[in-house]
DNA sequence: CTTGAGATGTTT
DNA sequence: AACATCTCAAGA
């Protein structure tokens, strides 16, 4: 199965953010095979960090997770409705992650389909809610690690460091001018309005 | 293509 | 009151 090691996470919040990329994301949650290629991440670093749940060390029973281990999920809820999914990163006891936020579908894709409401492939994950539904991630995998079933992160191809981008970060207003949000260059499967627009 | 509003519940 | 979001309807 070739799952990344956990030791892959327990680094640079940023650096783990760029690096995800191109790498796949393998769900057998409800029995079915669902894979997708990760194309979209945020890194949120930690206690300095203005828009990082875990800002000025805040420790509560939502974001727990993110004082464990790196390579644990941390899946919080929000907007009243939407699942957010995101992986543990740096040292334990140091709150870091980074939110997982669009891929493209892989293997799967019309269970992924089918969950998401029958939208075009190009929307199946096209947004950290989106791809949470998609694989079937919700709360109850708060916690559990990515290095086993029913979610493992694979090894994939890594996207060239020449063909990522940044931006800062989507639907952010504390720390928005931080260029902590990378994607594939050209791809049609990030979040957002994109199909004409620039990358 | 774009904009704007509503859904819906937790956290501060 | 804000929120690490999404969908739908309407407008240009």
């Amino acid at each position: 199965m070739r799952a990344l090691p956990s030791a892959f996470y327990a680094r640079q919040t940023v650096a783990v953010a760029r690096e995800l990329l191109g790498h796949l994301l393998v769900s057998t949650v409800g029995g079915a095979r669902c894979s997708v290629r990760i194309v979209e991440t945020e890194a949120y670093v930690g206690p300095r960090d203005p828009a990082s749940h875990a800002h000025r060390w805040h420790r509560s029973e939502r974001n727990e997770v993110m004082y464990g281990r790196p390579g644990l999920l941390y899946v919080y809820f929000t907007y009243g409705m939407h699942w957010c999914a995101n992986i543990v990163t740096e040292r334990e006891g140091f709150p870091a992650a980074v939110l997982l936020r669009a891929a493209e579908p892989v293997e799967g894709v019309e269970v992924m389909r089918r969950r998401r409401g029958g939208v075009r492939t190009e929307e199946i994950a096209s947004g950290p809610a989106k791809l949470a539904q998609a694989l079937g991630i919700t709360g109850a995998l708060n916690g559990h690690p990515v290095t086993r079933p029913p979610l493992v992160v694979r090894a994939g191809v890594p996207v060239s460091p020449r063909r990522r981008g940044s931006s800062g970060r989507v639907g952010v207003r504390a720390g928005a001018r931080l260029r902590l949000r990378f994607f594939e260059l050209g791809s049609r499967h990030v979040s957002g309005p994109r199909a004409s627009g620039r990358p």
